[in-house]
DNA sequence: CACCCTTGGTACGATTTCGAACGGATCGTC
DNA sequence: GACGATCCGTTCGAAATCGTACCAAGGGTG
């Protein structure tokens, strides 16, 4: 009979040797998001750490003039803030959830003593800042050498894979937001993905029609990025 | 009397407890680096960490185009690569000397040995990962926010600093690449910053005249970058 | 001094994206 | 079933940027 071994749901946790698994339900609250909801604002104090289960959270930058440009998407292969991994309490960027799950919170305490106290669960940790840098930096390059419609598939694409779902709501100035772009620059992306048949969209819901045609629409860097992320999980 | 303690030209190792300088200097050597001298190769195993002196490198992305975009620039504050502080022997992406000068090169295997062995060494290092992903983060929103001139400034501004000099060298086309710009389009910004007062340039020499012009030109990224690599020394 | 190579000023039309606005369609609510 | 709010398709001219090309000036080299 094997043992039961707790599973939270993320891949980032779920990936822990077992002695760190092991107590791991003890400190994590399931916490269900509503889709706008914040979870880190830029400059604060964190009191929570959160590894999405079927939530997707965004992290954001946000300009002096209001602006957001979207600078991350986390789901089950990660956690958020990375912050809390670099040996700081306090949040650079503000994020919240883009579409609507469950997260497994850790207060920042419990956070901060596993990472000082396992190094197992330090290097787990380190390895998706390391994948979230290197997305980030991706998203640098995207954003001045990609078109609008790549960059739509490409976010289209790393949620679908992030939500486990073919179906998501999203509405385009939402995704507008995102990338940084007008909202009918993306209504015309989105409707190039419709008449390609890649998608349907529909009053902030989207369905993947053709998984594999929509990341091919989509440039490099939704690859890159996925190979990142794997890449951290696996090694 | 007080002891002689090692200063090595970098703010980084210069900012650690005297426990951690004592025994730097055996563990560095000087490299002066010609400009556009590779250090890194993306994907591949890192041989030593740089912490420049008075050199600057840049981290740049590179995609299957063969296009190159900078997603990190790196001066005394700080060190190249950011992975070896994050259970990485691997970099993952391309940096190069950007401004000729000196760097501290420590073998990857004495960094790794410090990151083990010292606590401070390794908040030190990690608290400069923070800025570093602060910083490719703002890229990626200032990439698709700000208009050419304003990175032009931008760039202008924080190399400045870096070198410690009014006057560097750079041509427009290098300054374009890194931008992921038209080389046109960088003459034309760099122009318009020579009628306004702020630089003169000729024949890839760069000098600042007026310094808070040129910062004041520049976007809000220049600032918010300064900042978060000031803080993750002072902390 | 003659040559060549690098550097950067400038011009061209083409293309993308912008900012703003209008209007139709769908949905929830009363 | 009427209403208001949300969502999105579409359009307009304006602006930014693109890709490409050509040429002039400066500097190094032989």
């Amino acid at each position: 009979m094997t043992p039961r071994v707790y599973s939270s749901g993320n891949q980032l946790l779920d990936g822990l040797p077992q002695a760190d698994r092991a107590d791991l339900e003890a400190d994590l609250e399931i916490v269900t998001l509503a889709a706008h909801k914040f979870t880190q604002s830029a400059g604060r104090v964190m009191d929570y750490v959160d590894f999405p289960i079927d939530a997707v959270l965004s992290v954001v930058a946000t300009l002096k003039n209001g602006d957001s440009v979207e600078v991350g998407t986390v789901g089950s292969e990660g956690f958020v803030e990375s912050d809390a991994a670099l040996d700081s309490p306090f949040s650079q960027r503000t994020s919240f959830c883009q579409v609507r799950g469950r997260v497994g919170r850790m207060s920042i305490s419990r956070f901060e003593s596993r990472m000082t106290n396992s190094g197992s669960f330090a290097r787990q940790m380190r390895r998706n800042v390391r994948a979230s840098l290197f997305s980030a930096q991706q998203f640098a390059a995207c954003n001045v050498k990609h078109s609008i419609l790549q960059r739509c598939a490409r976010w289209l694409s790393m949620t679908e894979d992030r939500v486990g779902s073919v179906e998501f709501t999203l509405t385009h100035d939402f995704l507008a937001i995102m990338l940084g772009v007008r909202r009918p620059g993306v209504s015309e992306a989105a409707n190039a993905l419709q008449k390609l048949g890649a998608i349907t969209y529909s009053r902030g819901a989207v369905r993947v029609l053709d998984r594999a045609l929509l990341n091919a629409t989509a440039c490099e860097c939704y690859q890159a990025c996925k190979h990142a992320f794997a890449a951290s999980l696996r090694e």
